[in-house]
DNA sequence: GGCTTCTCGGCTTTGTCTGA
DNA sequence: TCAGACAAAGCCGAGAAGCC
């Protein structure tokens, strides 16, 4: 999706990009060959060119931040096939304010492994693990897992795409928690961790922390969980926005596969 | 409960296009 | 070349939402 995106272009909103796709303009690679065919609404011709070369280039130099810069937060999940091979899954605990709201558990899976970080034990190694990522995948991380991460770690950039499920289930008329969005799409959860909420995680970290090992088990299986039920989430979410985005323009997802759209 | 960001609508600003 | 019309983005504030 990401290579017929054109709203990353300053200045250049949805509706200019909806009249490109009408008009037949459906890839960077089209566009830059017949650029004087099309308008390109309140930015020059020349100005679309340039950034869409600059953007053939970031991708081809898998150049996160330079779609994190130029994607709004809105149409951070066009990126997501693109850098799949770079995202992280990412979703934090914490211990609810027993010692001014600090995290206990910071959980990554990249589509493959699953890395739970604990405090006390490998909570540091967060700015290195996180460095390998060019995509963060979180349900309301905007709001709550990166303003926490950022107060934890300052000096990590935190400059990777970000794609908050949250917000982008909301445009399609998904609304709830997590957890009830995943009943929704019939995202079973473990027999242990059935049930369990945000503040059942606080609780299970006390537990732990009196000395009840078992207890950190089963918080870090709510933690995977979350983690990795995000990917299948993510999947459903980018299908859904991208069928009502190319719905808009009166297109669908097969109008992208005709020659123009993928190359002349 | 506090925090943060979202959407939405209205207004302002900026740049392109078109015709004289 | 220039001025007016038009389109789109940016900005702001209010209310809503979900996280732990």
């Amino acid at each position: 999706m990401l290579t017929h995106t054109f709203c990353h272009i300053p200045r250049l909103g949805a509706h200019t990009e909806r009249e490109l796709w009408r008009s037949g303009c459906r890839h960077w690679d089209y566009f830059l060959e017949h650029s004087h065919e099309f308008s390109t609404g309140a930015v020059s011709r020349d100005e679309a060119k340039r950034a869409i070369e600059e953007s053939t280039e970031a991708l081809a130099e898998r150049n996160h931040q330079y779609f994190a810069d130029s994607l709004s937060s809105k149409e951070a999940w066009r990126a997501w096939p693109e850098f799949g091979d770079k995202i992280f899954y990412l979703d934090i605990e914490t211990d609810g304010g027993q010692s001014g709201d600090s995290i206990t558990t910071v959980g990554l899976y990249d589509g493959k492994e699953f890395t739970c970080l604990v405090k006390g034990q490998d909570l540091g190694d967060f700015p290195d693990v996180i460095s390998r990522a060019g995509m963060l995948v979180t349900f309301f991380g905007q709001g709550f897992d990166i303003p926490m991460l950022k107060k934890a770690f300052p000096l990590v950039p935190f400059d990777q795409i970000h794609l908050d499920l949250c917000f982008a289930l909301k445009r399609v008329g998904v609304r709830g928690g997590l957890k009830k969005i995943e009943k929704q799409f019939g995202i079973a959860r473990g027999d242990e961790t059935d049930g369990l909420s945000g503040m059942d995680a606080i609780r299970l970290w006390r537990q732990y922390q009196r000395g009840d090992d078992s207890s950190l088990e089963t918080l870090i299986e709510y933690n995977r969980e979350d983690v990795v039920n995000l990917e299948v989430l993510a999947a459903i979410t980018y299908g859904k926005l991208r069928d009502e985005t190319l719905g808009m323009a009166g297109l669908t997802p097969a109008d992208f596969d005709q020659p123009s759209a993928r190359l002349f």
